[in-house]
RNA sequence: GGGGGCAUAGCUCAGUCGGUCAGAGCAGCUGACUUUUAAUCAGCGGGUCGUGGGUUCGAUCCCCACUGCCCCCA
C-alpha cells in the first residue's frame, strides 16, 4: 500500500494515546543545545536535550543508539536496559520513529570510539512525525521538491541551511555596517497607487474599500526621498519588491532590494562606501574575499574565481564599448547610424527600433561588454536617458552621476547622485512620457505627488541599490536566485 | 515565443534496442544481536513506471498531446 509507512507512525501514536501518553505535549524544558552537551565532559547527569531523531540503530532489545538534530547540530544519544525503565524502553523501542520530535534527559559518556553519547535516564516523544522523512544519505535531490518543500531540503542537505543562514548573516551584516554609519531603517509602502521608481512592469491587485487599482511596489525609491525632505539624512529599506516581468535564473517576481539614501554624498563618496560595505559583507560571509562558483551562464561546466580584494577599477561605459567593439558612440550621437551598427553586427531584436540614443548604447553594452566584466567593476557614466531619476553630471549633461557594481555579468549594485531639482525633474518624466507614447512600456510615468515633494526642497543626496538575493546567490556559489529565496513562486501542481 | 532535457516504490536511483523486467539501497514490517554511528544478519510486504490518447498480438519502453520541473536561445 502507498500508505503502509503513514499507516505504521499512526499505530505507533495510537499506541502512546492508548498508554495515556500525549504524542504531542506542549514543552520540554532543555538544559543543553546538542552542541553545548557534546561539549560536556562525560558523567555529567541531568543534562536535557531535544531535537530529530535522524537516524536509529537497534543493536538489540537491550541497547539502541539514536541521532539527534536540532539547530545547533548533531549528538548520539542511546537507551538501555537497565539505564532506562524497562516500559519506557520496551515503549521507545515500539513506538519511537526516525523522523519524530523528542527530549531526552541522560548523563553523557563516552563510547569505545570516544562518541559523546547521551545515555538516557527518560525519553519523551515530542512530536510524533506521520511521514518518513527523505533519505537520511542521499537527502532529497529533486529541486521541484526543494522548492515546494523546502523544509525537506533544508532537513536534510546541509549545503541548504547553510546558505540560508549566509543569508540571515549577510542582511545582518549590512545592517550593523549601516546602522554603525548612522543609517535609519524605515519602512515604505508595499501596495501602492503609482508604481515608481524603477523602469518596470507591476504587478496590479484592487483594494476593495477603497474601490482602486492599486500596484506592488517596484522600488522603494520615491518613498525613501520623500523621507529625505522631511528631515531624515540617511536611511535605509530591505524592500521586498515585485515586478512582473519574464522568470529566468537571475530574474524573480517577488525579490528583496535593499536601498539607502544619505544626504550630502555624491555618487562618488558612495562608491568609496560601497566598495567598504561590500568588501566587509563578503568577509563576514565567506571569511576571505574570494569565492570560486560556476561561471555565468553559456558556460556549463566551467568554475571562475572572484577576487573581491584589491581596488575594484572604475570604468565609463562609453569606453568600454569602444574598447571591446571600436565603435565611438559619443563621436556623433546620431541615432540611425547607432542602430544601423547594431543590425550590422548582428545585436538586432524586436525592441531597437523603439531604441532612443542612450537605450541602444546600454543595449550594445549589455551585449557586448557586460558579458566580460566578471571580477568586481564599477561601471559609470551612464546616459541620461536610461536614469530619470539620476542628477544630470555637470561637466557633460548627456550623462548622469551613477555607477553600477558588475560581478560575474551580474548588475549587483545601481546608484547615482539624485536628482534633486524639481523641474529638471518634471522634464525627465515629460520625458518618460513621450518615450511610453512611443511604444516603451517600461518607461516610468509621471509622480506628480512626488515632483509636489520635491519642490519644498531636498538636500543633495546619494541613493544605492542592491539586489539581495542575486548578491548572496553570488557569494553562496549557486546560478540561479530560486536557491537564494527559501520558497520561491512555483506554479500550483 | 523557439529548442533541448527530466518525471519508475515514502526517499535516492538502476532498467527494458517493444516480449519472466517491475528492480536495488535506504525507509517500513517480523526475527537475531549490549558500543553502533550509512550498524550488521535473515525473512516479508510495498508500484496506475507523471496524465491522456495512438501504433502493436503485446507499451514503463515507440509516436502524439497535456501537466510539472530544469536548462539554453530570442
Amino acid at each position: 500500500m502507498a500508505d503502509d509507512q503513514i499507516d505504521a507512525r499512526k499505530a505507533k501514536r495510537d499506541l502512546l494515546r492508548s498508554l495515556g501518553v500525549n504524542p504531542y505535549p506542549d514543552r520540554w524544558a532543555r538544559t543543553h543545545s546538542l552542541t553545548a552537551a557534546r561539549a560536556l565532559p562525560a558523567a555529567t547527569e541531568k543534562v536535557r536535550v531535544s531535537g530529530r531523531v535522524m537516524a536509529k540503530r537497534e543493536i538489540s532489545k537491550k541497547l539502541v543508539f539514536l541521532t539527534l538534530q536540532d539547530a545547533t547540530g548533531r549528538m548520539q544519544f542511546s537507551f538501555r536496559i537497565g539505564v532506562l525503565p524497562d516500559a519506557q524502553l520496551e515503549l521507545m523501542r515500539k513506538a519511537l520513529d526516525v523522523g519524530d520530535f523528542v527530549g531526552v534527559e541522560g548523563v553523557t559518556w563516552l563510547t569505545k570510539t570516544n562518541e559523546p553519547t547521551l545515555d538516557a535516564t527518560d525519553i519523551r516523544i515530542l512530536a510524533k512525525g506521520l511521514r518518513p522523512l527523505p533519505e537520511k544519505w542521499a537527502g532529497v535531490a529533486d529541486r521541484e521538491t526543494c522548492y515546494r518543500q523546502r523544509y525537506l531540503d533544508l532537513l536534510t542537505n546541509e549545503e541548504t541551511m547553510r546558505r540560508f543562514r549566509m543569508r540571515s548573516k549577510l542582511i545582518r551584516v549590512i545592517r550593523e555596517m549601516l546602522d554603525a554609519n548612522a543609517f535609519e531603517e524605515v519602512e515604505t509602502p508595499v501596495l501602492q497607487t503609482k508604481a515608481s521608481g524603477a523602469l518596470a512592469k507591476p504587478f496590479f491587485s484592487h483594494h476593495n474599500a477603497l474601490d482602486i487599482e492599486v500596484t506592488l511596489r517596484i522600488a522603494p525609491e520615491t518613498w525613501l526621498k520623500r523621507l529625505l525632505v522631511g528631515g531624515y539624512e540617511r536611511v535605509y529599506e530591505f524592500a521586498r519588491c515585485f515586478r512582473n516581468e519574464g522568470m529566468d535564473p537571475s530574474h524573480l517576481q517577488d525579490f528583496t532590494m535593499l536601498e539607502f539614501y544619505a544626504a550630502y554624498w555624491s555618487y562618488e563618496e558612495n562608491m568609496d562606501f560601497t566598495e567598504k560595505l561590500v568588501k566587509h559583507a563578503v568577509q563576514e560571509c565567506l571569511g576571505g574575499m574570494t569565492v570560486v562558483r560556476p561561471a555565468s551562464s553559456g558556460t556549463a561546466g566551467e568554475t571562475v574565481e572572484l577576487d573581491f580584494g584589491g581596488v575594484w577599477p572604475r570604468r565609463r561605459i562609453t569606453d568600454l564599448i569602444q574598447e571591446r567593439t571600436g565603435l565611438d558612440v559619443l563621436r556623433d550621437r546620431d541615432v540611425t547610424s547607432l542602430r544601423a551598427w547594431v543590425k550590422e553586427h548582428g545585436f538586432w531584436d524586436d525592441d531597437v527600433p523603439k531604441m532612443s540614443w542612450g537605450s541602444l548604447v546600454d543595449h550594445v553594452y549589455k551585449k557586448t561588454v557586460r558579458p566580460h566584466l566578471i571580477q568586481p567593476t564599477f561601471i559609470v557614466g551612464h546616459p541620461i536617458e536610461l536614469s530619470p531619476l539620476a542628477r544630470r553630471n555637470d561637466a557633460d549633461p548627456t550623462v548622469t552621476d551613477r555607477f553600477q557594481l558588475v560581478v560575474n555579468t551580474w548588475e549587483v549594485v545601481n546608484a547615482y547622485s539624485e536628482l534633486v531639482d524639481p523641474e529638471d525633474q518634471r522634464r525627465r518624466f515629460e520625458d518618460q512620457a513621450s518615450a511610453r507614447a512611443g511604444g516603451d512600456d517600461e518607461a516610468m510615468p509621471t509622480d506628480e505627488d512626488y515632483l509636489l515633494c520635491m519642490e519644498y526642497g531636498m538636500p543633495p543626496t546619494s541613493g544605492w541599490g542592491m539586489g539581495i538575493d542575486r548578491f548572496l546567490t553570488l557569494l553562496a556559489g549557486q546560478d540561479n536566485l530560486r536557491d537564494s529565496v527559501l520558497f520561491p513562486l512555483m506554479r500550483p501542481q
